[in-house]
DNA sequence: TCGTTATGATTGACGTGTCAACTAGGAGGC
DNA sequence: GCCTCCTAGTTGACACGTCAATCATAACGA
C-alpha cells in the first residue's frame, strides 16, 4: 500500500515479460539444437565436447579437465562420452600418469563431424540470434546476461 | 572484404555475447527449477500443469486443451501426466462427450501443492529476474525476447 | 453402410540430465 | 607397511523430452 515499500511479488507486466523471456530462450535453444541435429547429426552436447577436444593439444583431454572446460558435472560427461564412444566420435584411453584417470581422444570421425558442424552452427547463431537483434539490442542482451549472472552468484 | 557485404559468420564479440546469453538463461532456468524442487517438491513442468488446471473451470481440462494452453506436445504431456498421476497430483477421467478423449482433473493434493508453490515461485522470479535487472533492462529483455520470437517464426 | 481419413491420446525406444552410491587408485602420516 | 582420506571416473535409478508407431473413435464422402 505504501509507495516506497518494495513490491514483494512481480506485477502482471513483469510476469508477462518473464514468461516471454524464458519461453523464448527455451525455444531458441531448441531450434539451435534441432538445426544442428538435422544438418550435422550432432547434439549441442556433442558439439561442446568436440569443440573442446578440437582445441586441445593432441586432440585429447583428461576427463575432468574436459568437464571443467565445458562446465559439466563429471557424471553427465561420463554418460555423454559413453554415447559418443558408441558412435565412434571419441575414444577413451587409460591415462599413463594416473591409473585412476582416463583420457578422452578425438577420433578422425569426431574431427570430421566437428568440421562439418562448424559452419552450420555459426550460421544458425547468426541467423537466430545476431541478425535477429539490432546492435543496441545485442549489447543490451550481453548486459542483461551479465546482470542475471551476477545475481545467480 | 567489402564494408557493405553482410558478414556471414558472427564476430568473436558476437559469439561471446551469444555464449554468455545462452549459458546464463540456461543457468537461470536451472536455478528456478532447483528452488521450486527444493521448496515445493515440484518441477517447472508440474507447476505449469497445475497452474493451467487451477485456472480452468472445474479444475479440469481436456488433455489436448491443456497441451495447447501450456504449449506442449501431446506425447510430452501424456508422459508427464503419467508421472503426476502416480504422485496423485492429478487424475485422468474418461471424457463423456468424446470417447477418444481424456479429461485431466486437479486433485486436492495437486491443488494444495500448487497453493504452496505459488509464493515461492513468484518470489524466485522476482529475486532472480525482475530484481536483477533495472527497469530499462527489463523492458529491453521483453523487446529482445519479442525480436527473437519473431525470428523463430 | 462402408471404407477412408482425421483426431485424441498413449506407448516404446532412446537421448539427455541429476543425484547418490560405488570402485579404484593416489597421497600423506604413522 | 598400513590406515585414512581424497580424487577420478563410472554406474544405476529415475525424471524429462522427442520421435515414430500404435490404437480407438469420430467424421466424412461415395
Amino acid at each position: 500500500m505504501t509507495g516506497t515499500t518494495r513490491r514483494v511479488q512481480p506485477t502482471t507486466e513483469e510476469l508477462r515479460v518473464w514468461r516471454g523471456f524464458i519461453e523464448t530462450t527455451e525455444a531458441l535453444r531448441a531450434e539451435l539444437g534441432a538445426r544442428l541435429q538435422a544438418e550435422c547429426a550432432l547434439s549441442p552436447g556433442d558439439y561442446a565436447v568436440l569443440l573442446a577436444l578440437s582445441e586441445a593439444e593432441g586432440q585429447r583431454l583428461r576427463s575432468s579437465q574436459l568437464a571443467d572446460d565445458i562446465g559439466w558435472e563429471r557424471s553427465r560427461l561420463s554418460h555423454h562420452l559413453g554415447r559418443m564412444e558408441k558412435r565412434a566420435l571419441i575414444r577413451r584411453e587409460e591415462c599413463r600418469t594416473d591409473n585412476r584417470g582416463a583420457e578422452v581422444v578425438l577420433t578422425p570421425e569426431g574431427a570430421a563431424a566437428f568440421r562439418g558442424a562448424t559452419v552450420p552452427h555459426l550460421t544458425a547463431v547468426r541467423e537466430l540470434f545476431v541478425d535477429a537483434l539490432t546492435p543496441e539490442q545485442l549489447t543490451a542482451a550481453g548486459e542483461i546476461a551479465a546482470a542475471l549472472r551476477a545475481r545467480l552468484g
